[in-house]
DNA sequence: ACATAATGACTGACTGGTCAGTCATTTATA
DNA sequence: TATAAATGACTGACCAGTCAGTCATTATGT
C-alpha cells in the first residue's frame, strides 16, 4: 500500500522564528491593510476560496493525513508554496475550512427559532433547509470529515460544540418547548434530547457517504417522515 | 538481539519459495495444520487478539493513515515485525478488525426478530442491547471507525453493508412491518425507513466520541424516549 | 535421562519511498 | 524599477514493510 501517512505535530523550526507565526491565516503577509486596491485584493480572496475548495474535495476524500498538499494545490491550480501565503501549515488549512464552512448555517437557525409561525411549518422548514444548504452541498463533507478527524482535533471539536451545535440545540429546545406546550408534538422526548431531531440528518450524512451505491436513500422523504413521527398529536407527554 | 548489519545477500531465498504470500493473514505459518498441541495454537490466537486491541485503540484515536504500527505493537508489547506474522500488511489489519468486531452483533438482532414477544418488549431489549453490547464496548469505535475511514476503503463499506447492515436493515423491517400491521407503531415512517431506528443509536456514537466532554449525554434515556415517540398510539398511518 | 539437533516464533535495524514545510528564484503588479 | 506574489526544487523527518539473526521450545538420538 505504501503512502505512510505522515503527520507529527510538525517539529519546531526555530529558525526563523516568526516570519510568518502571527498571521493566522490570512492573505499573504499584507504589511499595511491600508484601504489598498480592492482589486489585489479581490483576487487574493478568490486564491483562498480556491484553496479551501480544493482542500475540502481532497481532505473529505483522502482524510486529513493522507491528503497530500502538492494534491491540494494542483486542484486549487497553484503551487504548493502558495498555500503557505495563505495559511501557516496543514493543521491550519484544515480548522479554517470547517471554522468557514459551518458557521454560516447557524443564524438560519437561530432566525427560524425567532419566526412566529406553526412549528409544524418550520420543522417543513427546517427539513427543507437542511436537504438545500447542507445535504446538498459541501456542507455535508465538513460535517463527515468533522466526525472522522474530530477525536484528533479536540480544538476543533470543541470549536464545533461551542460555536455551531450548541446553539443549534438551544435554538431547537426553545422552539420544541414552545411546540409542545402548544400539544403540536405528543411526547416530551424531543424536548429533553434536541439530538433526536438531528438524528435522521446524521443518518443521511452517513449513508450517503458510505452506502449509496449500494441502495440509494430517499433523504428528504426520511426526514419528512420523521418529522410526522414527531408531531404525532397522540397522548400528551 | 539481531545486530545483523544487513549484509545484502544478493537476495536469492528462492528456498522457502512463498513462506507467507498464501497464508492470508492467518497464525504464523504452520507448516503441518495437524490436531498439533493447542499449547501453541492458543497462544497465537491470544497474541492475534491482542494485536487487535492495540491496533482497534491505535486506529480509533489517530485514524487508519496517522496510525503507527511501531505504536500498535508497543501496545500489545511486541516487535513491530510480529504483526507482520498475523496480518499482511497494515490495511489487511485494519480490515480483519472491522470484520471480526462487528460481524457477531447480527446473529443477536435476527434472533430478536423471530421471537414472538410483544414488538414494544422487543424494542426495550434492542435498546438494551445496543447500549450493553455497542455503546458499552469496542464496538462503538469500529463503527466510528467505519464512518471515519469508510470512504477510502469501498471494499471494507461493501462487507459492512452485505453483512452487517443489509441484514439488519431486514430484520428490522420484518419486525416493524408486523409491529405496524398489529396498530403497535402509529406510523409506518419507520417501515418505510428502518434507518431511523438505528438514528438515535448513530447520534450515541457520534456525540460520545466527540462532544461528552462539553455535554455528556444519558444515551440510554435518549434512546428509550426515541422508543416511546416511535410507540405512540395516535392515529393510523 | 541427558545431550544434541531442528523448528519456527520473534525481533529490530534497515531501506526505499513519501511528503510537510522552506526558500532562492522567477513572474506579475504598481 | 521596486515591491509583492507565486513558484517548485529541495531537505529532512518519518514510517510501512523486510529479513538476517536469535533463542525458547520441541523432537530425535544415545
Amino acid at each position: 500500500m505504501a503512502r505512510s501517512g505522515k503527520s507529527r505535530p510538525a517539529k519546531k523550526r526555530t529558525a526563523k522564528a516568526a516570519p510568518r507565526g502571527v498571521s493566522f491565516g490570512r492573505g499573504p503577509q499584507t504589511g499595511k491593510s491600508a484601504p489598498a486596491p480592492s482589486a489585489r485584493e479581490a483576487k487574493q480572496a478568490e486564491r483562498r476560496e480556491a484553496i479551501l475548495t480544493a482542500a475540502l474535495a481532497e481532505f473529505s476524500a483522502q482524510g486529513f493525513t493522507a491528503t497530500r498538499l502538492d494534491d491540494v494545490a494542483r486542484r486549487a491550480g497553484i503551487a504548493k508554496g502558495t498555500i503557505y501565503l495563505y495559511f501557516r501549515d496543514k493543521e491550519s488549512l484544515f480548522q479554517e475550512l470547517i471554522r468557514t464552512r459551518l458557521s454560516p448555517i447557524v443564524g438560519t437557525i437561530e432566525a427560524l427559532r425567532d419566526a412566529d409561525v406553526p412549528v409544524r411549518a418550520l420543522a417543513d422548514q427546517l427539513v427543507e433547509l437542511f436537504v438545500r444548504e447542507v445535504f446538498g452541498t459541501q456542507r455535508k463533507d465538513v460535517i463527515r470529515l468533522m466526525i472522522a478527524e474530530g477525536p484528533r482535533f479536540p480544538k476543533l471539536a470543541e470549536f464545533y460544540y461551542r460555536e455551531v451545535l450548541s446553539r443549534i440545540i438551544a435554538a431547537l429546545r426553545t422552539l420544541l418547548k414552545r411546540a409542545h406546550e402548544r400539544g403540536e408534538v405528543g411526547s416530551d422526548a424531543v424536548v429533553r434530547f434536541p439530538q433526536l431531531i438531528a438524528a435522521p440528518g446524521l443518518v443521511a450524512v452517513v449513508w450517503s457517504g458510505l452506502f449509496d451505491r449500494f441502495e440509494p436513500l430517499d433523504v428528504r422523504a426520511m426526514m419528512k417522515a420523521h418529522v410526522d413521527l414527531l408531531f404525532t398529536p397522540g397522548r400528551a407527554a
